[in-house]
DNA sequence: GTAAGATTCAAACATACGTTTGACCGGGAG
DNA sequence: CTCCCGGTCAAACGTATGTTTGAATCTTAC
């Protein structure tokens, strides 16, 4: 077995026990089972079971991150200001895209990035923190610039609603008896969750939302 | 020492861990430590980790649960059916009036709470989803009979979205330099969630909406 | 006061964990 | 061929894990 294989088939079994068990779930043994391969090969290629799991990690986000920097640069640059659907579009499709071309990897991959941001253990979410960082300050910036009589903290707030709405359905913990996001058709989940959260993303800023009482939308 | 004392003991400092560092991540060690009682006391009183897991859950859901499904059923009873805000504020609001009235131990039940749906863990989310079944049948009944125009694929989707911002600010990961949700303020986190929830809930059908070429279970 | 039961305790159990070690294998270079 | 070196391997290291045990201590009721 050739080296880059070894660490291919590695890669590939703590991908999918990440996602399946967690970090903390998943042994370096669990691993190496469904590898097929040597205990000590995890740390002779990665050096530790964090290294491990930056390197998991950044196999999937660093390609997805750089469409979106990129979708999101050319929405950004439109005469204007972007449009708030292309931005969510931005965030959202090349994940979904990238899992749909990794075929069966592609499960995991959604439930790990989805699980990432929740992960109780301290070193996983920070990596995933800082995994995200640029991507998150070129959405808001964008956001900024779409809904500009929105102040800063409100937009800050509504992006939040946008990563927990992305990440509940990219971890698929709840099972239903629908399939409410199909992972086959990125540009159909994709404008389903566009569907829901632009609206509520460019609603006009609340200054007459009353505390206590229902004067909303009817 | 006295046995409810030890038991409420234990019960505060696996409530604390648990929300801290995860199932996984905590060890009878830790909670034991940290309650400053015996080892074995764990297993005297509950039986094993997973129990006490339950314990912990039961204890900061149930109460929570009751307050919602009397709110969610009043709502229902009214005349025309539910408005969809006052089910949004029967399902959030509990909780959060529950956090702030335990003091120190409300950001931990929070967290725990939030935590919950997205924890790798096996056992774990299968008892959440057990905890939540009721509620969860309760609200999408009421959303339904709120927006009829809606098929039920369509409801359990939106219903879905507000379980995940729900989590999402619950569980409380990504640092943010504001305070978006003030937990010391249920009413007004509450009523900052629901108007950014309730516009998206109550759209609209969008039979104009192209899907990418799936049509959903009919 | 004393017996009976409930609770606590230190210690041990067996297993699992992340990591390290040193021998071993295979193939390209001299 | 021999040397060497990246890679693999079985085995071990020390520690941490969930759980069990049996004696010690406390509480309660007579």
């Amino acid at each position: 077995m050739v080296a880059e294989d070894t660490r291919e088939r590695i890669l590939d079994a703590a991908e999918h026990l990440f996602a399946e068990r967690g970090f903390d779930g998943t042994s370096i043994r669990d691993v190496t089972a469904e590898a097929g391969v040597n205990l000590a090969a995890v740390h002779y290629h990665f050096g530790s079971k964090e290294d491990l799991l930056r390197s998991v990690l950044e196999r999937v986000v660093l390609p997805a991150n750089a469409l979106r920097l990129e979708m999101m640069r050319a929405a950004n640059a439109t005469p204007g200001g972007a449009a708030v659907a292309d931005l969510l579009r931005a965030f959202i499709l090349p994940e979904l895209r990238l899992a749909r071309d990794l075929g069966p990897r592609g499960q995991c991959i959604t439930r790990l990035i989805g699980r990432m941001f929740s992960e109780p253990n301290e070193v996983v979410h920070q990596l995933a923190s800082d995994l995200f960082s640029e991507v998150g300050g070129c959405f808001i910036e964008g956001l900024h610039q779409a809904l500009p009589d929105l102040p800063e903290e409100e937009v800050a707030f509504r992006m939040q609603c946008v990563v927990g709405v992305f990440t509940f359905f990219m971890a698929d913990t709840v099972p239903s008896p629908w399939k409410l996001i199909d992972l086959d058709d990125p540009e159909g989940a994709t404008e389903r969750l566009v569907s829901f959260l632009e609206p509520a993303l460019s609603a006009p800023p609340a200054h007459t939302r009353q505390r206590g009482g229902v004067d909303s939308v009817a």
